[in-house]
DNA sequence: TGAACAAAGCGAAACGTTTCGCTTTTGCGG
DNA sequence: CCGCAAAAGCGAAACGTTTCGCTTTGTTCA
């Protein structure tokens, strides 16, 4: 059906180590080259990237596995990664781990039977086993926002701990003692985010009860009855964290249906997701992630992994001399999230 | 590097037919298998689905083309259409437009070239001619969302002329007889929901002034800016009809900075995802597209065409008898919204 | 003018599967 | 135990490219 090098042979009069020299960059006589190019536009001819790939064994392709695409920050982030990969000559295969692990797994094999050039992992899980087959294959691998601890993988993140430990303390700054979290210890980014506030809470050397500390899923039920439960405490907190963008929906859902005013009763700060803060009233003080720079930043490091055919198992991990963060054990690259103003922080 | 066929072959003694047979799930003798099985495990065999897609010439792969990926919106529709295409055995690749025409374009040619077998478009731009390498290519292609009309291409979609009327004639119910609209006449879905806007007001026989009617592109600043208008005029109506999810995001911003009050002073309804009406105080009156079933009814209408073998230019566009909606020009599919109570609505 | 060298073009093999038509093996009934 | 049909297995060609090593053509300078 499909028009190939053959009928332009034929068109042409030219071989075919001709005209794939040809669309491949290579030196041809100008009178040869316009001969290919009509013969291209006459028959619409397609580059068959199977074939290609098939001698080549380079798909141009790479696999991003995401935990669950249906958030915004993961479709912002495969955006921006989609755009540089774009530029690159590659085209991003994205499967949907829908935060199963067993999918996950099989989301893995299944990209490495498409023959990805590479790999970019937002994981589910919390072990690097599923990603044994990529690392067999020697393909290279990048995750992103959640590192898988001695797996010796690269990971591109944010400084979940610094960034919610400055969150915290800018509640204490303003005169917050009573502070409370919602947020979870179920998975990486969670738990380090609950380490800053601890961290917080100890230097500053305040202690609060128990039930401060709402940890389960990064779900809106969660923050809903998380907030409802701190609003009927005795003594209810004066600030609440919230750690991720489900939980501030649900808090914020909680604290809205409630006789309580933000922030006049309660003063909130909240991790992630620039958007919604337009949303409330009034406007939520956020920590936000640098999307852009963290996609740029995976995509820059496996890119350049791709280049140089280096694959994930021999070792070095990719950081030349010059980057700040050395003596990472996983080669993590660490980017500071940054604190977005808004109104919802009184004075105690 | 990676195991072929070929070494199964050597470690089994079995002929490269065989193998290929018990690949493709035919029949052999029960030891054979076992042999294969082992071979297979031993060396982490996997297909490389280039070489099988060079000879079968079907990449098992679905291009997905989306005017923009960074949206809620998008990207549920891109978590459904996933799920229903890995469990037909097909793996969804993804480009997005980033509302670009030109990069629509060379979207479809890009995945023209990775051989793949059909495609899924959410259209950018208003005209079909993008997608005519595509059509001469002869596979089967569904839009979603937006129709181009003409095009004779099937298309999956709401019933947004329907749909918007119903919210107008909700706030018309509750006595409103300022409505004010919010929305865009720059693309199809805008236009469509506009037109349900005035059908209303025609049958009804209101009239409103021309500054009721803030037509632009569907931002957050058109939202933003238009309501902030909106309530400066000198008889601010009374209710407003937001056309999607970036305008109501603005238009809610606008408002909750100014001293109205929703729904004392304003009646809101709003058209498209459900998340946000739960941040907002009160909570929005919403007209939501039903996700799910859009993603199903593409998939199979695409999957359906697939395993036909049917092209996009045969004629005939895949509807068979009981489809309710006959009749259609370009075979649409169309599906109900339904309307999501809040209290964003006051009577008057 | 011709030697020497660079540039351009060529033929054939290779990539890892599937598939076609054929041969061999198996199992069954008589 | 034989014959036969059905089942299983086989070899080779094909898919559409790239690439290797070689040959031809063109160019330059003595």
């Amino acid at each position: 059906m499909a028009a190939t090098i053959k009928d332009i042979k034929e068109l042409t009069g030219l071989s075919l180590a001709t005209i794939s020299k040809y669309l491949n960059g290579g030196n041809l006589r100008p009178e040869n080259r316009a001969k290919i190019e009509k013969a291209i536009s006459e028959l619409h001819y397609e580059v068959n990237e199977m074939a290609r790939g098939l001698v080549t064994s380079r798909s141009k392709v790479i696999g991003v596995v995401v935990f669950d695409i249906a958030n915004v920050f993961t479709c912002t982030l495969l955006k921006y990664l989609g755009e540089n990969f774009r530029r690159a000559g590659y085209a991003p295969m994205i499967c949907d781990s829908q935060n199963d692990p067993e999918l996950e797994t099989e989301n893995v094999r299944f990209l490495l039977s498409k023959k990805v050039d590479g790999m970019i992992v937002i994981p589910a899980g919390q072990t690097a086993a599923f990603l044994q087959p990529a690392r067999n294959a020697g393909i290279p691998l990048v995750l992103m926002d959640r590192s898988l601890k001695g797996s010796g993988i690269d990971c591109v993140k944010v400084n979940n701990t610094a960034s919610s430990y400055q969150a915290v303390e800018k509640l204490y700054d303003y005169g917050h003692r009573r502070i409370a979290i919602i947020g979870s210890d179920l998975e990486i980014t969670g738990k380090e985010r609950l380490d800053g506030y601890l961290k917080l809470l100890e230097e500053k050397k305040i202690s609060v009860p128990p039930q401060y500390i709402k940890l389960g899923h990064h779900s809106i039920e969660h923050g809903y009855k998380s907030m409802q439960e701190l609003l009927k405490l005795e003594e209810p907190p004066t600030a609440v964290f919230m750690g991720n963008f489900e939980i501030i929906l649900g808090a914020v859902m909680a604290l809205n249906e409630s006789p309580f005013e933000c922030p006049s009763d309660v003063s909130l700060i909240g991790f992630d997701d620039l958007i919604i803060s337009n949303l409330s009233n009034p406007r939520l003080t956020l920590v936000v992630q640098p999307l852009r720079e963290l996609a740029d930043s995976a995509a820059e490091l496996l890119l350049k992994k791709l280049e140089k055919g280096e694959s994930q198992d021999n070792g070095k991990n990719g950081f030349s001399g010059e980057e700040s963060s050395a003596e990472l054990p996983e080669g993590e690259r660490i980017l500071p999230a940054r604190i977005v103003e808004g109104e919802s922080i009184a004075r105690v």
